[in-house]
DNA sequence: TAATTATCTAACACCTTGTAAATTAAGTCT
DNA sequence: AGACTTAATTTACAAGGTGTTAGATAATTA
């Protein structure tokens, strides 16, 4: 997905796609349990030494890929509009963007999202949307909850995995509604609860 | 934790629980990934064959102690009282049960909850509280969130990943609020929001 | 005590991991 | 274009994990 900024060997950047693309496609048909470093470097058709030139382990891939996916997340929420649309507020662009992206690599995100036993994906995730509703809360925007009387450590546990397991439900069913429709939900659920 | 049933022979009572027991102790310590059979049968002080004759493999050892504690919370939960307190309702009073059961056996669930890589029991317990979520708001009572103009199954995911985040947070976070606030907080939120 | 059943021991073939050294191939730079 | 640099490959190795077998030993049950 990502691509490095400075220029870099082009072996490089195509060993690591094609690493990453046969892991991906591995974790379609198996569980990660499963999936070892031989099979990896087999699909990718890299030689399996190779595989320890660019990661320790998988472990250590998993990670540089979270990494990656966040990076992407974030430039794909603050490059916002090409959605006009004057109903929305900027909070509600913003989700917009993020869902949308996920649809765009719909195939990435149900594999990694989907996949029971790669929470490090949606760790990431909730990480991050902690942060936002964090500064929401502090900003005294309106929060996904009602805030009164609610510790605000709470009131961040609460509303950020609601955010992020509506996505993961969403993403596991095949995205059953549009990026706009569930953008909008969300911002009901933000409106009313206040 | 929980007991087999039907009268069963001690010494397979015996060699699962000291099995479990080294499990759990052996995820305190590092990744899962990092767990093999072998290092599980040592710490339990089992041969490691006989690991085979309880379980096909770890995956499905992690499967039949995520089913026993999900009998474990229902059966807590069912049990219901032991903590009067006339301003409690009904959900209060079982939402309070769950949170004072994960309280007893907080090594545990910090271990299976807060260990990064192991979704099975999160997922479990998700499951869980979505039926949960459901069935609340079938039954026409206040949900954890404003339903009106939401789509019945973004209402069920949202609420029910709100919880079992926030359980898991609470946990991961040690506990820093006595599960009978917790569980009003949970009060709050279901009672403001409608 | 006898019969049953669980656990242990030893051994097996096979797979996975992580690393090393030497060779080949591809990309970069002037 | 040719020299230089760096990436990928090949081959090899030791250490450890997996899952299974067959027979011996120990604990439980009736």
């Amino acid at each position: 997905m990502s691509q490095d900024k400075p220029r870099t060997d082009p072996r490089i950047l195509r060993t690591r796609q094609l690493l990453k693309d046969a892991f991906v496609d591995l974790l379609q048909e198996m569980d990660i349990e499963k999936i070892s470093v031989n099979k990896i470097a087999e699909r990718a058709t890299i030689n399996r030494v190779t595989f320890y030139l660019h990661y320790r382990d998988i472990p250590d891939m998993l990670e540089k890929m979270a990494d990656e996916m966040i990076e992407d997340i974030q430039l794909a929420v603050n490059r916002e509009p090409a959605h006009p649309n004057q109903t929305e507020d900027e909070d509600e662009l913003a989700m917009l963007s993020l869902l949308e992206h996920i649809a765009e690599h719909a195939k990435f995100f149900k594999v990694v999202l989907a996949s029971r036993r790669t929470p490090i994906f949606t760790e990431r995730l909730l990480r991050m949307l902690s942060e936002t509703v964090r500064q929401r809360l502090e900003s005294g925007r309106p929060s996904f909850v009602n805030t009164a009387g609610v510790q605000k450590d709470i009131a961040v546990w609460y509303s950020s995995a609601a955010l992020i397991g509506t996505i993961v439900s969403w993403v596991r069913n095949d995205m059953p509604y549009s990026p706009r429709f569930l953008a909008q939900q969300f911002s009901l659920l933000r409106t009313h609860n206040q």
